[in-house]
DNA sequence: CAAGTGGCATATGCAAATCGTATTGCAAAA
DNA sequence: TTTTGCAATACGATTTGCATATGCCACTTG
């Protein structure tokens, strides 16, 4: 029958009163049941704890030790217990946190990381750039937690998608193009031009919804150069390599040499989401981060 | 209803075994049991600590932060107990020795130090010097643990006194002292001559059997000089200060200029103790080092 | 000096926590 | 679909822990 904290707390209470009636009563219990625990535990170790005085007790030198390592390990049970506590409520801990490379463009994803850390401040977040279909492959692997997508093609087993909102498309052109001085543009005004787009392994949602979105008015986009990440697209039709189609917030990224025009008509979308494991669903961190979007 | 160590060792067994039934085999119990225990930390605790799958379980990021915490609560409290049972044992600790100047040149005092020192090297051994009544007086105040004194001349309330031998006085003079001729002397031999002693004041047993030794054989020693120190008492014979009574010992300390002669008749004892405060009869240092004297 | 007081130990009875046995439930593997 | 492995639930049995009552000892007080 091994220790338990519960003799230990009993002990701290009658060494620091120096008297097993006076600590009974600040336990709220009554005195024979503790000095029953107390002699428990003085036969558990083999040794005498207190001296027994005419008037209240005495710690003997094994007495002395213990109180120390009894102080401590009480102490430390508390902590413990408070430490799992912010575990669980996600106020501690990490999150791995993935996004696409046009996330940060929109405003409400580098608020809601902000607001994170503001709520969050003892969680360690790292933060990594990918694409769509590797930071899947990254959260399912559990080497992330949680990332900002664009919408995946098919639902994934083990994955949790959650929608967080689309925002318009706009054309990209290379400043000084013809199809430029008109403020909106009809999707098919394109339909001649060189395109700058991503890699058709890569995309994911988005390169599907422009496929679409041409393929609705009645074209195929002439593909002259493929690159994975938004950041680079813009740069490419920046070089007047071609036009492109991206998610409206690219307008943020301020770069010389490309305008941005509406589109007319049926305005394609780009979606926004976050993923996480399906099996950590209830885990605190997730909770947190759903809860801010 | 606080936390107990009961429920951490299930938890890491459980921890470890990823299993709730092979853990409940390990624990020695069933299994229904085991889930109880476990159900009820985490109800406690506010947090799921594992993930219940088909096959076993799986610790949650809650689990994962308290594990560590139960593993490090565990041993630490093992740990308390040895610490405690080695304390109790005399194997762990301190002991506060005193020792008039004369005991070191016993080598019974040297020697039973040096085993005690031997035996128990982990016990913190501090030494000091003092008279006997000085040492007595630490003793009692708490500031020492126990002493080699002279005896006492009276029971002292409060300390326990053990008798330990018993030696020879011999009689010191400066060399070259007419006395010295023979090999041994009488006591009255030095009734005219200069004594240096100790002050009656510090002057316990020992004091106390010189005077009664010469009141014996007939005369009064006439003390020129006083000091509380043996070592010094020597030294002022040395110095041709006057003649003195000395235990047998001291002849151990080879001093230029004294010499030694024993006393013919009766020869008076300096008897050696040892003292220790009452209320720690059975305080396991102080019953260790009676062992060895 | 005798009665009173303070404080720890022991005895006994009860209530609650813990455990074991039996059973159910569920999801993956055969 | 059946089987299998493992956790959850139900319930009776046992142990543990606490409270009340009492005894004993040392010191205090009238």
């Amino acid at each position: 029958m091994p220790l338990e904290l519960r003799a230990l707390r009993y002990f701290v209470a009658v060494a620091e009163a120096r008297h097993i009636t006076r600590a009974a009563r600040q336990l709220g219990m009554a005195q024979p049941p503790l000095s029953q625990q107390i002699k428990a535990l003085e036969q558990h170790l083999g040794a005498a704890l207190f001296r027994r005085l005419p008037r209240g007790v005495e710690l003997t030198p094994a007495g002395e030790a213990l109180l120390d390592d009894a102080r401590a390990l009480i102490q430390q049970a508390e902590q413990a217990e408070v430490r799992v506590r912010r575990v669980a409520r996600g106020e501690l801990g990490r999150l791995r946190l993935g996004m696409i490379n046009s996330a940060p463009f929109h405003p409400l994803i580098p608020g809601v990381i902000r607001e994170f850390r503001r709520r969050y401040p003892t969680v360690a977040l790292s933060l990594d750039e990918g694409t769509t279909p590797l930071l899947a492959a990254a959260v399912l692997a559990r080497r992330m937690d949680a990332a900002f997508i664009r919408p995946l093609l098919a639902p994934e087993e083990g994955l949790v998608e959650t929608p967080l909102m689309s925002e318009d498309l706009v054309i990209a052109l290379p400043s000084g193009h013809p199809l430029s001085r008109r403020r909106r543009l009809p999707l098919m005004a394109l339909s001649l031009e060189p395109f700058v787009l991503f890699p058709r392994a890569v995309g994911a949602g988005l390169h599907e919804e422009i496929l679409r979105a041409c393929h609705r008015v009645g074209f195929l986009p002439r593909v002259v150069q493929e690159t994975s990440q938004v950041t680079s697209i813009v740069n490419l039709v920046a070089a007047g390599m071609g036009v492109s189609i991206v998610p409206a917030s690219m307008q943020q990224a301020q770069i010389d040499g490309v305008s941005y025009r509406a589109i007319a008509g049926a305005v394609p979308k780009a979606r926004l989401s976050l993923i996480h494991r399906a099996d950590e669903a209830d885990a605190a961190q997730i909770q947190n981060l759903l809860q801010l979007v």
